[in-house]
DNA sequence: TTGTGGCTCGGACTTTTGGCGGAGAGGGAA
DNA sequence: TTCCCTCTCCGCCAAAAGTCCGAGCCACAA
């Protein structure tokens, strides 16, 4: 009986080359392609594979929240995140959200195998450098970013789009005084010293993209 | 006599899935692999191929200045530039390069074999949307960035990381009040209004990554 | 030689930013 | 009801940011 397994990425050429060399293994057939989170989902309620073999970045819905559902619907089904990059937090992202690993796209492809196998059997398998990452995340005792309110969250988006404070309280409707107020309160939580580190650190959140406006 | 083709990209995945269903095909070979811009150039060199699948984004080198030697070094080999994202200016960087081609890597197999043809006859290859975002941009009258000096570009990194005046004049060892002077003129040639500004179009231009410091 | 442009500063000035303390209104939880 | 949090705003103030003008130095090109 082979492992069943089901490939979520936004690129065929991905898609295809995955398909490919999964299928020179025996041990492994790849029943499903998806080419994004809602696709994942549908795909995996009705195929229920051993594995998912999920890309982070995609369109429509984005895998963490596609792996969060198909964990929830299938406790069966188990979840790699693949990725190209290695972003800092994703790794936290997607363990939290219920992956049982998380690879790099540059993996070796039998290494790849050797994770899929692992997984399926309910190991947890990580990329050497993923693991290190996270484990230097661990150490370093989180700077545990105190959580915005949501009209703080509003202000920070604003700002991170370049605005000045007077054109921020324009467009919510507010007085100058009370942005600065939100601006300063967001700093202090943040832990920066400028709007500037803030709006850089909103973006490399991702609470903005660097290509809107 | 076959179409022999090198590819570059960092990831192994997209190198072997590409390898995979390239050799599908009678007409074309693959020749070599090179995992960032130093090793296409050197293997180019040796392999004298037809065409070269080059990813724009590599570790060492990238894939435009691997693009640009390439094509002064062998005139007859065609570079196909492919690339995960449709980025604005990427396009134009490209073919200013010296590629003949800019393909996403979510185009199908099929058409990825027939652009390769293509370019080895020496014809472009476009995307459809590669080159919807051409004729958008060249229809646009390039809002012409005045060039930064180097001591401007090194004072806009900086403050790209999130600097004050004072920290970036300690930095680079001169007094804040010339930080100001550069300062003021980076603002004036990119056209904003404000440091923020500057440093989140800065981050969008790719002078600094995201998740440096 | 005579520019020309880049880098460096200065003074003087306005605007923006950010901190600190206080405070009222409303909502929800104990 | 009594907190506690959020959102709103005030005044006051210091620091930072940014503009405008002028100026010296240096290297390089015409």
């Amino acid at each position: 009986m082979s492992i069943r397994i089901l490939l979520a990425d936004d690129h065929s050429v991905v898609r295809q080359g995955l398909r490919m060399f999964l299928g020179l293994d025996p041990d492994l057939e790849v029943v499903g392609e998806a080419r994004n989170g809602v696709e994942a989902v549908r795909l995996a309620q009705e195929l229920a594979p051993d594995v998912v073999l999920m890309d982070i970045l995609m369109p429509e819905m984005d895998g963490l929240e596609a792996t969060r559902q198909i964990r929830a619907l299938l406790p069966d089904t188990e979840v790699i995140a693949l990725t190209s990059v290695l972003e800092n937090e994703k790794v936290f992202d997607a363990i939290r959200s219920g992956a049982i690993g998380y690879l790099l796209k540059d993996t070796e492809s039998e290494e790849l195998c050797r994770a899929i196998k692992a997984a399926a059997a309910g190991q947890v398998q990580l990329s050497p450098q993923a693991a290190a990452q996270l484990l230097r995340q661990e150490r370093s005792s989180e700077p545990e970013i105190e959580a915005l309110t949501p009209r703080e969250t509003e202000v920070l988006r604003l700002l991170a789009h370049g605005l000045a404070n007077k054109e921020i309280a324009r467009d919510l409707g507010i007085g100058e005084k009370t942005v600065k107020t939100h601006v300063s309160n967001i700093l202090s939580k943040m832990g920066v010293l400028s709007r500037t580190q803030a709006a850089l650190q909103a973006v490399k959140m991702g609470l903005v993209s660097v290509d809107e406006s």
